[in-house]
DNA sequence: AAAGCGCCCAACCGCCAGTAC
DNA sequence: TGTACTGGCGGTTGGGCGCTT
């Protein structure tokens, strides 16, 4: 017998001290380590402070690696937790507030046991602090005599249950999106804007209001958003975000309520999506039909709004069945036109076209987002806005077989506060969230003109989908962005950090992106060529890989143990591919849905 | 003083979904 | 398509603490 557990031993060395013996205490992989050498019970303070130091270096996503990289006795689950529940930054340490008591009472007659759910509505307090509150009290108010919940559920299960839309609890059909959030900048003040050949130059500030009621005739289970604005900017971003909150829906229907159809949802959501768009207002349509009827249906809809088209000027109506056609003809349509067209709004179709593609791809990086159920509200993109825009509905199917719970919880979802993306610390990190930008780019050059108010960007075609370059208005200069030094890692830093207003310049032929700055300087600089990339490249290899990674490894010297640390940490994250150039070319960027 | 008891809450455990391979 | 792994969630446990006897 010893002889056997020698040999498992080598081959467990053999292996990267992963257990080989298997049974039912190894059934869960975050224990797979023998379990022996896992500390168990209180944690003291040295222990938190070796995962705080690893948690700030490497963030607080990759578990397995904090474990590894902490030295912790700690299985990569336990630390996990210890995080969330004790350890991270703004944790209220103090009792819950009458306020978030009854906060607690009410969510939980909605929500049920969900804690986690509850906890994202009560910042600074974790589920299980919640789940431990909410336990003590009920035992407390069962000790005496009352009810477990001060909350009366019956009640508010009636409102429900008496209501046609379940949307219509807490927000009406036709209320306007609710405004950006305080974290939001003004959007004028703060985004990009975008010009375009294809395009006007000024953006178009002023659209007028239509009334679009197409709910009376839907049915009782449709529900209407509608978004109404004075500027496209601010229109394009409330169906962004609406879009944004209707595939966190339908990602959250599928986790909860009907997973097991994951596979037909991912086949069948694009077929499903209504498109409306309309240079007058945007609309966001979602309808709660019988499964059987989804084909007449969707075909009723998309008539009766094409019947109210006299009241929406150049509106377009795509239904599911023609998109992609429609698609294909535009985007020849565009590319015809493209040495042909110049001033206002010449092909808008194309620009359609354009606007979906990059919605798509700015959405997708959204759900792309791994174990993300926040809205990127402050990360915005170049996203150019004609008087063109659509709108999508969500699956259909999927949302026909939503429990009315499940639709409450969504609802709760739509309108519900969420939390930012968190800022990423350090470039490497930068460049994991951006890296599917940088896919895009085939060949990019950057170079600044006399003044140094301006430089510009030029990239391959593939890149038209995906720019996202800004400055940080607190520090923008020759200091925070000389050219010559803006390493890709400077670069997808910017992306994150600006919110000053640039302006993209897009020229017939190939993409130009001008970037203005509102007068502040930026040094001139020699064009780069197509190597600009694998110029960045080598001078991100100057910086101290200390620096490089934000902290994430120690720092080493020399360019073989660099690059081979650089190496082993991409194939950590799949970034790398057996590709000796830069690999921002081999991030894969793949649709979840 | 100490044993017993109950409460609190940090920590653990099992299960599940998503993802990569 | 199946399997292994990771991350997240909710239920449960158990050690520490305070109160009572």
């Amino acid at each position: 017998m010893e002889m056997i557990y020698i040999y498992i031993s080598r081959i467990e060395a053999r292996i990267g001290g992963r257990s080989c013996l298997v049974g039912p205490s190894n059934s869960n992989s975050w224990m797979s380590e023998a379990e022996t050498r896992h500390r168990k019970g209180a944690w003291s303070k040295d222990e938190d402070e070796k995962l705080k130091t690893a948690v700030e270096q490497l963030g607080d996503k990759n578990w397995v690696r904090i474990e590894k990289f902490s030295g912790l006795a700690r299985p990569a689950k336990n630390c996990r937790l210890r995080w969330i529940n004790y350890l991270r930054p703004n944790l209220k340490k103090y009792p819950f507030t009458k306020q978030e008591q009854d906060l607690i009472f009410q969510l939980h007659a909605t929500y049920g046991n969900a804690w986690s759910r509850i906890a994202s509505h009560l910042p600074g307090r974790s589920d299980n602090e919640i789940k431990n509150f909410w336990h003590k009290s009920a035992k407390k108010r069962q000790r005496e005599g009352l009810r477990i919940s001060p909350i009366n559920i019956d009640s508010s299960q009636t409102m429900i249950s008496t209501s046609q839309s379940h949307f219509q609890l807490k927000l009406p059909p036709f209320s306007p999106m609710p405004a950006p959030s305080q974290t939001c900048l003004p959007i004028q003040d703060s985004y990009s804007t975008v010009e375009s050949d294809f395009f006007p130059t000024q953006p178009i500030t002023q659209l007028p209001s239509i009334q679009f009621n197409p709910v009376e005739t839907l049915g009782e289970n449709s529900y209407m958003h509608q978004v109404k604005s004075d500027s496209n900017l601010e229109i394009i971003n409330e169906l962004r975000k609406a879009r944004a909150r209707v595939r966190f829906l339908e990602k959250k229907l599928r986790q909860r309520g009907i997973s097991n159809k994951r596979n037909n949802f991912k086949q069948s959501s694009r077929n499903d999506h209504l498109f409306i768009k309309s240079p007058q207002g945007a609309h966001l349509l979602t309808t709660h039909v019988p499964l059987d009827e989804n084909s007449s249906r969707m075909e009723e809809i998309t008539e009766d709004i094409s019947r109210r088209k006299d009241d929406i000027q150049d509106s377009t109506v795509i239904s599911a069945t023609n998109l992609q056609e429609t698609e294909r003809s535009v985007s020849e349509e565009s590319r015809h036109s493209e040495m042909s067209t110049h001033g206002e709004n010449s092909d808008s179709k194309a620009s359609l076209h354009k606007g979906f593609e990059r919605e798509e791809d700015l959405f997708d990086e959204i759900c792309n987002v791994k174990n993300s159920e926040t809205f990127p509200e402050q990360r915005h993109h170049n996203y150019h806005v004609n008087s063109q825009y659509n709108v999508i509905a969500p699956n259909w199917n999927l949302w026909n077989e939503c429990s009315s719970s499940l639709l409450q919880e969504l609802e709760e979802d739509l309108f519900g506060e969420r939390s930012q993306i968190d800022q990423p610390s350090s470039p490497k990190r930068h460049m994991d969230a951006l890296g599917a930008v940088y896919s895009q780019s085939s060949a990019t050059t950057l170079e600044g003109d006399e003044s140094g108010q301006h430089f510009k960007c030029s990239m391959g075609q593939e890149f038209s989908d995906g720019l996202d370059i800004r400055f940080p208005d607190s520090n923008l200069g020759p200091e925070s962005l000389p050219v010559n030094q803006n390493t890709a890692v400077g670069l997808v830093e910017c992306s994150y950090l600006v919110s000053q207003p640039v302006a993209v310049h897009e020229s017939m032929g190939r993409q130009d992106f001008s970037l203005q700055t509102s007068g502040e300087n930026i040094s001139p600089t020699q064009p780069c060529q197509s190597s600009f990339i694998e110029h960045q490249y080598h001078e991100a290899q100057q910086c101290s890989l200390d620096e490089f990674y934000g902290g994430m490894t120690e720092s080493t010297s020399g360019e073989e143990t660099w690059k081979q640390e650089l190496m082993e940490d991409l194939v950590v994250d799949n970034l790398w591919v057996e590709d000796e150039n830069f690999f921002f070319n081999t991030y894969d960027y793949d649709s979840p849905c």
